[in-house]
DNA sequence: TACGAAACCGACCGAACGGTCATTTACAAC
DNA sequence: GTTGTAAATGACCGTTCGGTCGGTTTCGTA
């Protein structure tokens, strides 16, 4: 059977198709899949059009590539945070603080891609729209994670994570929203506080050690 | 001086206007302002595409109208809504059963106009993004008012409204996407549950009559 | 009911759209 | 270095885009 293909240098064509993905995954998440053009998506890549569709059969391919690389970008980052923490309550501060700085230094310009794909594909594109749920379960997953945690861990009292899950990340998307739409990241940061006030009303008085 | 226009039976120009509004307001917040083309709004309003020009100097005028009708929808739903209750407290409440069934029976096709045209406009157009913005102002308006009613009936203790405001934006607006995504009305209602408890941690004692 | 004005039609415009393909160029493996 | 192949070109296709306009119909009014 065919070894695996790991080589330390990647071919160009791998190279290539990387970085149409990459500048394509910025227009699509500012000017949304509708628009962009083909055209911009080449031009951005540094290649004609034909170029691009070497690499992809359609636009709605690349933009399925595009939304994976963008989400992605986003959910490692989650991911990442969480793992760098070791209980479960700094965990959950942890992951309040991703998302703070949106406005000003963005990891994706455009804003978060899962949100924009949410909007944009619910009512256009299924196949969109179920990778959107898809990252949003892996983000959800993280989440309820770290309240079992924090739970286990005798920091927060028994709750319902689903629904605190869906309360942080509503929350954090509308204020990203808010964020982007006003220019102004206190408005997400502000979400932050709020939810941070929210976690310590679940708070468990501490135990003697 | 003219006087003021006020006519029993409107105009067909007018009432054509309005249907085209009215039609071009549901395509462009199920598919995006970009996503929907001329000639489905004229389909759409049962006209050629000359007589939507004869209305509309452009698209982004008619994208302008749409959103003004489309926000005019929600902002007067919500501001019926807390008319009709007497006291700060329970205005808060219905504020929040306002989104409760936008998955069953939306008052817009496509989900709630503020959140798609912050979302599609906020790197596009800078007006749809003005006028977005000027929604939420009013919505925000509304919530604080309702707050400071509440503080003033002695139902709520002091809070900081405007950060609660945000929250609340951001909350309902995200749950409103998760709704969407998932095609599940149990997303917002979450939201909206976990949004009585938190307002519930700022009740103030009950006082005797 | 006559008539000016408002509304509407429908053919048309140039540009841009997503997509194709024969040909040329660049690369990677031997 | 040679060579087979992968990658990229650039001209091209049919369609749709936002928008225009002279002519025709329909309306509101006197």
């Amino acid at each position: 059977m065919a070894e695996s293909k790991i080589r330390a240098r990647p071919t160009k064509g791998e190279r290539t198709r990387r970085r149409i993905v990459e500048r394509a995954a910025v227009l699509f998440n500012t000017r949304g899949v509708a628009g962009a053009s083909m055209a911009d998506v080449s031009d951005a890549a540094g290649l004609e059009k034909g170029g691009v569709y070497n690499h992809f059969a359609s636009k709605d391919a690349l933009a399925l590539a595009a939304f994976d690389y963008a989400a992605g970008l986003v959910l490692d980052r989650i991911e990442t945070t969480v793992a760098a923490h070791p209980d479960g309550w700094s965990q959950l501060l942890a992951l309040l603080d991703v998302y703070r700085n949106v406005v000003e230094k963005p990891f994706l310009a455009g804003g978060c891609p899962l949100l924009n794909t949410a909007v944009e594909a619910d009512d256009t594109s299924p196949a969109l729209r179920a990778r959107a749920r898809g990252a949003l379960e892996r983000w959800r997953a993280v989440i309820t994670a770290a309240l079992a945690r924090a739970v286990a861990d005798g920091d927060v009292r028994p709750l319902d994570a689903e629904a605190l899950a869906t309360l942080m990340i509503s929350a954090i998307e509308g204020g990203v929203m808010l964020a982007r739409v006003y220019r102004d990241g206190a408005h997400i940061q502000r979400v932050a506080s709020e939810l941070v006030r929210y976690l310590e009303t679940y708070r468990a008085a501490r135990t003697p050690a």
